[in-house]
DNA sequence: TCGAATATATCCACAACGGATACAACGAGA
DNA sequence: TCTCGTTGTATCCGTTGTGGATATATTCGA
């Protein structure tokens, strides 16, 4: 853990925490996810996607793991992620912040009355 | 309308756009509604607040409202805005945005198991 | 074995941001 | 009424984050 206070989690970065929150996963696996996720009105760029990975790692939220490969075939090209403790904390802080403005839009009414049930 | 396509929401932008949900404000007033909102783990700073402002109301939407001054005293420094038509539309769609962001880091265990009721 | 899709990585130009600074207008008290 | 601290808006500058293009290697199917 390079550092004391915890960094400032960008937009894109908060997207591959989640995706990471489910699971270990690599890039393209969590560029598809966002994608899916978010309907395509999301689409972490190759450029923004690597360089926030790479970050995260720097930062300690995020480190490589191993491998997986139980069903997969193997795919040696693969870099395999998953969260840190100090990653799943920030994560958590963040999705706690994001349950609060949406929270507040409701209030505000920008969400057509429905259920918030999952 | 300058613009027919939808131009992006940044983060500060949706901030300032939830804070004139609820009602026309003056820029020092969305800022303290940012804060508080976020118990100040959220803070525009007046270079991006401003900043932002003025570029939402070139794109078309927010506008600058009259005034208001019905219990205040009136302060001529101030300048009230409120949200167009588009405007309410795109932080609409960047609020359901969110509620599925939300959503999904329910699903990954990211928030604790507490009320999602108002 | 050949070509398309997958997967990672890096570079560059631009947009967004935070913090500093400046300044005008208001309010309270001497 | 004069001064002074606070409120409120605005702009500048250096840094950071982002999108898109490009490059390259590996895998898979025909």
């Amino acid at each position: 853990m390079p550092k004391g206070n915890p960094p400032p989690i960008t937009p894109a970065a908060f997207q591959v925490l989640l995706a990471l929150a489910r699971g270990r996963a690599h890039g393209y696996g969590i560029m598809n996810f966002v994608s899916e996720l978010t309907d395509g009105s999301v689409q972490l760029s190759p450029g923004t996607l690597y360089r926030t990975l790479s970050r995260l790692a720097v930062d300690g939220l995020v480190e490589e793991a191993p491998d997986m490969s139980e069903d997969q075939p193997h795919d040696a090209r693969r870099r395999y992620y998953q969260l840190t403790a100090r990653g799943w904390e920030a994560a958590a802080r963040e999705a706690e912040l994001i349950r609060r403005l949406a929270g507040a839009a409701a209030e505000a009414g920008l969400l057509g009355r429905q259920e918030r049930s999952a």
